[in-house]
DNA sequence: GATGAATGAGATTTCATTCAT
DNA sequence: GATGAATGAAATCTCATTCAT
C-alpha cells in the first residue's frame, strides 16, 4: 500500500474533504468519495485498507500541513511574537481551508479516530504547553493551570475561524490583530 | 389501556446520550438505543417519527435544560455578575452532564441537524450579544466586534469543559474562578 | 366473535372500502382502517380474527349485496329479460358503488382470498351457466362453450363499469341499452 | 472487471414473475426475488432503484413484448384481419405466458403503478380506438361509443385468457375462432 | 367491550468491502 | 493497478397483532 501514485492520494483526500463539508461525515460513503474523485470504488482500497484508515490518514495529513509544520520556523522567535505568528498562521490556514477544517472538526469528535491519531494530536498541545511555561518563567504569562489557557486558545481559534467561514467574513489584518489582542489579554500576566 | 408513559421519552433520551458517549454518533443505531432503553425497536417510532427527529428533539431538550433555562433568572443582575453566573452554571452543567455534552457536540456538527434546531441555537447567542452591547455602553467591555468575543467565550467554555471531563479533573471553585478571570480579562475594557 | 355491534362492522367495512379505493390494497393497514373508522386498532380484532378474515368477510358481504341478492327476484322472467335485468342492475350497482368495486377487484386477485371465498364466487357463475344453457335450449343463445360467453359478460361488465367510474361518465339509460345490445349481439344465436 | 450482465435483468424479471404468480403481489418481497434469482439482495438495487421501479419496469417490458410490439406488423392488413391477428396473438401470448399475465393483472390494479406506466398503457387503447374509427367509416363496425367496445374487447381478452389458464384448457384453433366470432358479433355493424 | 401503547418479526434499502475481469 | 458489479450484514422503518388497563 502507498507510494503508488501520490496524485491519486491527493485526489482522494480532496474529494473526501469536499464531500464532508458538503454532506457531513455521516452520509459520507466510500462510493461517493470514489465518484467525486472520478475513481472506481475499488481503487480506494488499493490506497487505503479501509474507510477508517483513509479518514485517519487524511486527518493526520491535514494536521501536519496546517499546524505542526508551522512550529519549526518559529522556535527562535521571542515568545509573544511566537504566539502571534502561530495565531495568525493558524487563523489564515483555517479560513482559507475551511472545508478541511470542517472535516477535521467532524472527524475529531467521531468514533473513527484511532489511538495513533489521538497521540499525534497531543504534539501541538505539548508545544503550546512548553511555550506557556516559558512565558510563566519570563513573568509575561499568568501563573495558572496550562490546560485552562490552552482550552481558551484552542477553543477560540476553532470557533472564531469557523464563524468567519460560516458568515463569509474576510480575515483582515485588523481582525487578526484584534482577535489576537483579546486572547493575549486573557493569558498575559 | 396502557398509558403513554412520559418517563419513556426520558428513558429513550438517556439511552441515546449514554450510547453516543460510549460509541459515537456514527455507530449509534435505533436498535441499540431500543436495547439500552429496554424497549422494542418499534416503540421508538411511537415517540419519534424517525431517527433524525429523535436526535433533534434530544438536542433541543438538552439545550433548553443546560443553557436557555438559565437566562431568565439572571436578567436582573449587574453585568459582570451575569457573566459569572452564566459561566459557572454552564461549566457546572457541562461537567456534571458530560455524556450529554458529548452528544450535543457530536450532534451539533453532524448533518442530522434540522433547520429548526439551528434556529434555537441562535437564541443563546443573541442573548450574549445583548449582554456584550450593554457592557460596551457601561464601558466595561472592549469596544470590538461581538462575534470575536462570543467565539472566545463559546469556544472556551466548550473546549475547557470537554477537557475537564476527558481528563477527569474535578471542577473546584478555584478552577471556576481562575477560568472566569481568564475570559473576563479577555473581554474587559 | 360477531353479533356484538353491527353498526361497528359496517363502519369498519366502509372504512376499508374507502381506503382501498384511495390508496390501494397494498398500503392498506389495520391502523389506517381503525383511524378512518374512528376506532382503536385493537377493536378491529374484537370483530375479526385477522386482517385476512376482515377482507374476506367484506368481500363476501359485497358479493352478496351486489350480485347474488339479485338472482331470486329474476328467476321467473323470460331469459333475455333476465339478462337485461341482471345486466342493468349489476352496472348500476357497480357505478354507484365504485369504491366497493375497486376493493372487490383488487382483493379478488390478491393472495388474501381464502378457499371459502373462492367457492362463493362460483355461485353467480353457476347461475349464469344455467341461464346460458336454457338459452341454448330455446335456440336464442349461441351453441358454444359457456366459459367463453361468461368471460365475455363478466369481463365486459367489469371493465366497462370501471371505465365509467374512472372517466366519471354518467350511466344513462341509453348507455345501458347500447352496452347491453353489444353483449347480447355477442352471445345471441 | 465483472461485466454488467444483461441476462441478469431477465433473471430478475423471471424470478419476479414466477414469485408473483406463486404467492401474489402482496407477499412479494425483494429478498424473495433475490433468492429466487440466486442473487444477493443488494444486487437488485444495482439494476433498479427501488422495488417500485423494478415492478414498473417489468410491467412495461411485458406490455411491450406482449402487445405493443405486435402493432407495427398488422397495420397494412384489412381491418377485420387486423382484429383477428391481434386477438389471436394476444390470446396466444397470454395463455403461454400465464405467469406474466398474473403479474400484469395484479400489478395493474396495485398502487405501485407510476404515472409514466399509466401513460404507456394508453398507447394500445389509442391504437384500438383508431381501428374502431376506421371500422365505423367502412360501415363494418357499430356506430357506438368506442369506450363501450374497447371495454368489451379488453375485458373479454383479460377474463377469457385468465380462465383458460386457471382451468388449464388448451387454446385450440377452434377455441380461438369461436371466441373471436363472439366478440366480432358484438362490435360488427 | 374498547383502547392504543407496545411488541418484534420482517420489509426495504444502504454501503463497506471483495473479487472477477 | 484499476475497475465497478456483486455481496450480505446491518440499518431504518412498518405493521399485524397482543395485552395491560
Amino acid at each position: 500500500m502507498r507510494v503508488k501514485d501520490d496524485t491519486k492520494i491527493s485526489t482522494i483526500f480532496e474529494a473526501t474533504v469536499e464531500l464532508t463539508s458538503e454532506v457531513g461525515l455521516n452520509k459520507l460513503t466510500m462510493s461517493s468519495i470514489a465518484e467525486k474523485a472520478q475513481l472506481a470504488s475499488g481503487t480506494l482500497y488499493i490506497y487505503f485498507d479501509s474507510k477508517e484508515k483513509l479518514l485517519n490518514e487524511l486527518y493526520k495529513h491535514l494536521l501536519v500541513r496546517g499546524t505542526l509544520s508551522l512550529l519549526p520556523s518559529v522556535q527562535h522567535l521571542p515568545l509573544k511574537k511566537q504566539f502571534w505568528v502561530i495565531w495568525s498562521n493558524v487563523l489564515k490556514f483555517r479560513v482559507s481551508n475551511s472545508s478541511e477544517v470542517v472535516f477535521m472538526h467532524q472527524f475529531r469528535y467521531s468514533s473513527y479516530v484511532s489511538e495513533e491519531t489521538n497521540e499525534l494530536d497531543e504534539q501541538f498541545l505539548s508545544y503550546l504547553k512548553t511555550m506557556l511555561n516559558k512565558g510563566k518563567e519570563e513573568l509575561i504569562v499568568k501563573n495558572i493551570d496550562n490546560r485552562l489557557m490552552i482550552s481558551l486558545l484552542y477553543g477560540y481559534a476553532n470557533t472564531f475561524s469557523r464563524q468567519l467561514v460560516k458568515d463569509k467574513i474576510e480575515l483582515t489584518d485588523s481582525l487578526m490583530e484584534q482577535s489576537f489582542r483579546v486572547c493575549w489579554d486573557a493569558i498575559k500576566s
